[in-house]
DNA sequence: GGTGCGTGCAAGTGGACACTTGCACGCAGC
DNA sequence: GCTGCGTGCAAGTGTCCACTTGCACGCACC
């Protein structure tokens, strides 16, 4: 109904599809389904437009936070990094094209490093709170931990879709697995029926595995 | 001195700089030093020509391969962690710049996917090895720890520059403790003087750090 | 019923782009 | 000395792009 709104959003879409220089106002106005010349009547030029339309898909949150006091941490790890790699994997078009465009025009994705900034500095809080309370092996390193299993979520986020052989399938398995890897080398000793032993660690489907 | 090669070279820096879009044949024709004309008198266009200009660069593989026999795996696949981390950062533009296009231009990237490909492979293999011979806890997924290890090399290669602050320091640092860390999840016992401890998890510069 | 405001539409401007053509020059080999 | 090849250069074509202008229409509010 707000024409600025939907501007914004058709925006949001043709960039996350095209990038910056792919975003052309023709098309812009067309998916928002709006005479081009009105998009230069609201936002003036196309950089202003792409940069407020960015700075609204950077804005948005992954939500989903860790506890303050750990009680479970293999759940609790793992019902993060699903939430995590969700978002991620929701949005891998537009990261991509931000990752590409960050050095070429800093300005329009300045933000964008805002949310894996957020979530490396909680996680790795998370580590130092469960080291604090004895429940790791303790001489474990938490940034370069938390930077691994950021890693490892967001690689698997953004290159699952072109190369899927190379990560662990079902794809929700996955962020178990990595979080049950990531408990194991901090140290952090598993519940019995939780999360010890995947269920199959050879999957119905070996064809097309990684030999 | 040969004309076509420069074309190509000047192609590749252009493209890992500018994107498709972004690298026009006057640009590509200017960093070869060469006239416009020319360009397409080689190539015939310039799809043609990136086309090409890309697939030489993701040709280039990246070395250092892991031992058939393992000795001593810390040492071993710290190595490993750090000629691909090194292989990765050097091409991180024209790798997020394929990351970018692949959606929109699946030709020009094809091979792009080969290089993660087999370094994932491989790393499996090398996992499989260690397990067979008893190294390892035994319970593990192997190809959930290679896509977990090799996602936390892309990481760091792709967002050390724009993000410094989330990952360990120095970067020098860094694949160590990676390795020390997968090799950890998987049960590897840690040799002694190897890589147990690192030396200071706290590093001498708390200022800039993750909080 | 008149005044704005938001919007669409037609047309156009200047520049960049991919790509073409035609010609001139210089150098290597016969 | 002539030929052919590789290259440069000047010019131009048609398309697309960002962005502008001017006008007309319709709806809301006074």
């Amino acid at each position: 109904m707000d024409t600025r709104e939907t501007i914004l959003d058709a925006a949001a879409r043709v960039f996350s599809q095209h990038g910056f220089r792919g975003s052309t106002t023709r098309r812009i106005a067309e998916a928002a389904s709006v005479n081009e010349v009105t998009v230069f009547r609201y936002f003036g030029s196309k950089a202003a437009l792409l940069q407020e339309a960015v700075k609204g898909i950077n804005a948005s949150s992954a939500g989903n936070s860790l506890p303050k006091d750990p009680v479970d941490p293999p759940v609790e790890l793992t019902r993060w990094c699903e939430s995590l790699v969700e978002h991620l994997t929701l949005r891998q078009s537009v990261i991509r094209k931000c990752m590409s465009e960050l050095e070429e025009r800093p300005e329009l994705a300045a933000r964008a490093t805002d949310a894996p900034k957020r979530a490396t500095s909680e996680l790795c809080a998370y580590f130092r709170r469960l080291k604090a309370r004895g429940q790791t092996s303790g001489d474990f390193d938490a940034p370069a931990a938390a930077a691994m299993l950021i890693g490892a979520i967001f690689h698997d986020a953004m290159g699952r879709r072109m190369m899927p052989e190379i990560f662990p399938r079902p794809a929700r398995n996955a962020p178990r697995r990595y979080a049950d890897l990531i408990l194991r080398a901090i140290g952090v000793g598993q519940k019995p029926g939780a999360a010890a032993k995947p269920p199959s660690a050879r999957r119905p489907n070996p064809s097309t595995a990684v030999k």
